[in-house]
DNA sequence: GTTCTAGAAC
DNA sequence: GTTCTAGAAC
């Protein structure tokens, strides 16, 4: 008998993943407990593995499955997020919040994450998770907006690149501090909180 | 995207 | 010996 039966069935076979991680937005976007607001065009969801103390996706109704598959026709649909992302930044006026795409992102469905500044969270638990809203890999809703309206599409980056940003030296967001590992840095974020 | 855990780092 | 990171997951 084996001490843990892990993804395998009684018989030993290996059970068939029936739905794949990635689809894991389109099921959220569909249930209420999740949905924060929402308009004829867009959603706007809690992340289910916030990593500050706000965190929000907002994510068009319209099948678009990322970044990479806008273009000039959906600048009024980005318009509406930026138009939505003002009403929230209103509701939260005590946080300090930014909004932004992950350059190369994982889950399907475009989603722009609105995020607070503090990053504290007990989801934030890797240097990836931490480069991924510190570094040049979130792009800021603004510069989205701009690429789209100059060039009609937003440019894929090189593996190259995605591989550098995500193993950036971690970096304080807030001040110059430059933590020795994760645990280092979560207990520097806390000393931030205090205004 | 997360979970799990081997082995690196301390 | 314990903490921490990084890569596989069919």
């Amino acid at each position: 008998m084996s001490k843990r039966l892990g993804k395998e069935t009684v018989s030993g076979t290996p059970a068939k993943q029936s739905k794949h991680w990635s689809i894991g937005l389109l099921e959220s976007m569909r249930d209420p407990e999740c949905i924060v607001k929402q308009t004829k065009k867009i959603v706007v969801i809690r992340d289910k593995y916030p990593k500050a103390k706000i965190h929000y996706l907002m994510l068009p109704h319209e099948n678009i499955s990322s970044i990479h598959k806008l273009n000039s026709t959906h600048i009024d649909l980005l318009k509406e997020f930026n138009k939505i992302y003002e009403e929230i930044k209103i509701e939260n006026e005590d946080h300090s919040l930014k909004a932004g795409f992950h350059a190369v992102p994982s889950m399907q469905r475009l989603h722009m994450h609105i995020i607070s500044k503090d990053m504290v969270s007990p989801c934030l638990k890797t240097k990836m998770h931490w480069n991924s809203f510190t570094t040049d890999f979130f792009i800021n809703y603004e510069d989205i907006l701009k690429e789209l309206k100059e060039t009609g599409s937003i440019k894929k980056i090189s593996p190259d690149l995605h591989k550098k940003l995500l193993a950036t030296p971690l970096q304080c967001n807030q001040c110059s501090f430059k933590p020795k590992n994760m645990p280092d840095l979560k207990d520097h974020l806390m000393s931030h909180m205090n205004v």
